[in-house]
DNA sequence: GCGAGTATGTTGACGGCGTCAACATGTGGC
DNA sequence: GCCACATGTTGACGCCGTCAACATACTCGC
């Protein structure tokens, strides 16, 4: 999804933009990244594009459309960061099977990502109906990378195989759970050694969970 | 805290409401149980105390001010689900030592809580600081039950005392991510069994991340 | 090449919201 | 009994989402 401006193209005439939808939406994006999901305003995002305050609704059918696109980018963002930690993961030294190194590191980066990007992952995490029914199925991209490091875990042998199926969902919950109560929760300002601790806590609490006992 | 309108005390006289305070608050939890902590609306709850717009701001310095208000009451709620569902844990025969049985009890009342008052549940977790800071301490209801369930586990050798501090947060990351999951995430139209399901496969993978190795 | 049809953007309006200042009306203490 | 204060009202302002009616530019078939 391009989001900003495209470079050398035709610039924008007078009457007609040309890339409002884009436009709109890089807009939102920033709106949504400062203020969360509650910012993304139709009116400011035309303002910041340029444009009357009713020309979105040539691209958007009203506000909640726009911040569900707005969410649908907060997602992409998020896949895209959880894949990129999830193929870095085992560079270190680390004993552990590769599986389990990746798992973590795929929490690692939804907690990074959610305290990096406090706006967006607020607006991803809104109630809106997720992007065409992302469910349990693995063909999301962020929900993808999990599934795949659970079946290399089961494929290990360290995974029993009878929780392969709600493990994703649990350990998905506790690293969201996570997130949101740093975000909004008593945890808001916990210093950043503390709230470390905590991520490792919760991490060694998921995987100790979930592992076959030795 | 006395929400509805007192009984059989004087009636409201016809300038002056009386208890303007406790009516704004009740029409405010009415809002945010319909529809959340958007819904807790100044004019709205003004309007169904019968009053003008503005007279709000003698008792509420804003909006946020209410929501924080139905927050508070939201968390009080929630406490006393949570506190009556540790005491009466234990009655059905459950071979398990009655920490852990508590435990999770507690858990299964925080999820309860939150999918049958699911905009009150809401609004409790919306990101204002919680009430008087809550934060790690115990002195809060809700935290102090949770803590004191695992404090119990500790005497009881079942949980490391190494980790009996992060252990509250950890099991409460889990519990509360899953709530979420099921309101605004992707669980939120799942058949009820599989959402049991889901909560038990949960609840096992905090016990056995928690629990000292047999 | 050009004209009709459509896509896109504008103006104006409506009601709802939060919030402030100025004003009105009760209530309680002296 | 009177005055200060608490409480509630009115009116206004600017923000918001949204709709209907209108204006302009592009495009495609001829």
């Amino acid at each position: 999804m391009n989001i900003s401006e495209p470079a050398g193209e035709v610039a924008p005439r007078a009457y007609h933009h040309g890339h409002l939808a884009e436009a709109l939406l890089a807009a939102g994006v920033e709106l949504a990244r400062v203020g969360g999901p509650d910012a993304v305003v139709l009116r400011e995002a035309a303002r910041r594009a340029g444009v009357s305050a009713t020309a979105a609704y040539r691209h958007f059918d009203g506000q909640t459309a726009l911040q569900q696109a707005v969410k649908e980018y907060a997602l992409e963002v998020l896949s895209e960061h959880m894949q990129a930690a999830a193929a870095q993961a085992g560079a270190a030294a680390d004993t552990r099977p590769a599986s389990v190194v990746r798992l973590e590191a795929i929490g690692r980066a939804y907690l990074s990502f959610a305290l990096n990007e406090r706006g967006l992952f607020r607006t991803f995490c809104i109630g809106l109906p997720m992007p065409e029914g992302v469910s349990l199925d693995s063909d999301q991209p962020a929900f993808g990378v999990l599934t795949q490091a659970l079946d290399a875990m089961t494929a290990d042998g360290l995974l029993a195989p009878e929780i392969r199926l709600t493990a994703p969902l649990a350990a998905w919950s506790a690293v969201h759970g996570l997130a949101i109560l740093c975000l909004d929760g008593p945890l808001a300002d916990i210093p950043d050694q503390e709230r470390d601790n905590l991520f490792e806590a919760t991490l060694r609490m998921v995987l100790h969970g979930l592992l076959v006992r030795p």
